[in-house]
DNA sequence: AAGGCGGGGGC
DNA sequence: GCCCCAGCCTT
């Protein structure tokens, strides 16, 4: 074999199929899956979100929606309940929306070219190119995080990968790697490498059958790759919400509809301020009391829960208070009334939902 | 082109 | 604390 040769993207791509058929030992439910809804669903779950993480959710959605028609004639609301906690919300709503699109364009059958796949709402280019090859055997490339991790250190590709120009280089390069002829084991390949063996701290060089052939590891600087262009700003959000109850075991509720976190989930009376977050308890309890003639609060007032969530771009500081009723039906305008038992049906963000428990609790506990 | 979107886990 | 994870949509 000569030099060309070897450090050739032919060689690379052999390279990594001899590690796949040897040494690639990783196990996931649907791997080897040709049922394109399945392997969709597996997708979309796992988008920005890690295998171990996504696990529980797919068996929950393949067992309850076995099927894309059985996904389309779900109540929304249910679907939302059965992906509460996972996060990004969004890939829930355009999950129904796309079930929606195979059922009316496609006549109930998952469309198998790669154009009419990508036109589902929630799918991008590598879940396109993953569901396309995956259950297609087409030759389509996977651009994802481990992938991105292994071609920018095997090639030392400087490039930021979140610019137009480094999506654009690192699609390319990833076409050309791509085994046409297998490319279903290929795109599993590099994923399950970049995921077991090229991972983002402590990557397992030594045991690497690519590190000789490695560019950043031949410089001895593997860990400064992939290169990312942006940094994430972070910004500091003050909630408080109100558990208002009224005397035939209600609560106070609406889903939550404005551009924001947590869109399609539920919330209780909310008040945003940082100031009165930041308050001691009388300060708070007392500001309410004048700010908000509308609601009356008892002398059992209380803070029922506090948490403090860190989301990508946001921490989220919450106060649940207790004790709190309705005089003036004005304020609960676009607020709805749901029976406590049945708080549990519909979904809330992770950081409401030790509150929503106990006052499930409470109700059960005469 | 830039910004927003959850929650968990590694270090 | 910061970074990453089988990314995508909206503006």
């Amino acid at each position: 074999m000569n030099t060309k040769e070897r450090f050739s993207d032919t060689f690379f791509t052999r390279q990594l199929m001899r590690w796949n058929a040897n040494f690639n030992f990783r196990e996931m439910p649907w791997k080897g899956e040709s049922d394109p809804y399945k392997i969709w669903l597996s997708e979309i779950i796992l988008q920005q979100t890690q295998v171990a993480q996504g696990l529980s959710y797919y068996h929950k959605f393949i067992q309850t929606y076995p099927t894309v028609s059985h996904l389309n004639n779900a109540d929304p609301n249910d679907v939302f309940k059965l992906w509460e906690g996972l996060g990004y919300y969004s890939r829930c709503k355009n999950l129904l929306f796309a079930a929606n699109q195979i059922v009316t364009n496609f006549n109930c059958r998952f469309p198998d070219t790669y154009n009419d796949i990508l036109s589902l709402k929630g799918i991008g280019p590598y879940t396109a190119a993953a569901i396309a090859s995956f259950a297609f055997k087409l030759p389509y490339a996977v651009v994802d995080g481990n992938v991105i991790r292994v071609l920018s250190r095997y090639f030392a590709i400087s490039t930021p990968y979140d610019t137009t120009e480094g999506k654009k280089i690192f699609q390319e390069k990833a076409n050309e790697l791509l085994d046409t002829k297998q490319p279903h084991l290929y795109n599993q390949a590099i994923m399950d490498f970049g995921a077991t063996v090229c991972t983002p701290a402590n990557p397992a060089c030594i045991q690497c059958i690519l590190s000789k052939h490695c560019a950043s590891n031949l410089k001895n600087n593997v860990l400064d790759f992939p290169v990312k262009s942006k940094k994430i700003l972070k910004r500091k959000r003050f909630f408080i919400f109100l558990i208002i109850e009224n005397n035939k075991k209600q609560i106070l509720v609406k889903k939550r509809e404005q551009n924001d976190i947590w869109q399609n989930l539920h919330q209780f009376f909310e008040i945003e301020n940082e100031s009165l977050f930041l308050a001691e308890n009388d300060t708070l309890f007392q500001t309410l009391k004048t700010q908000f003639p509308g609601l009356q609060f008892s002398d059992q007032l209380t803070v029922f829960d506090e948490q403090k969530q860190t989301l990508t771009h946001q921490t989220v500081y919450s106060k649940f208070i207790t004790g709190v009723q309705l005089n003036d039906p004005e304020i609960a305008s676009g607020y709805s009334w749901i029976n406590i038992a049945d708080l549990d049906k519909i979904a809330f963000p992770k950081t409401a939902q030790k509150a929503v428990k106990e006052l499930i609790f409470i109700k059960k506990t005469p």
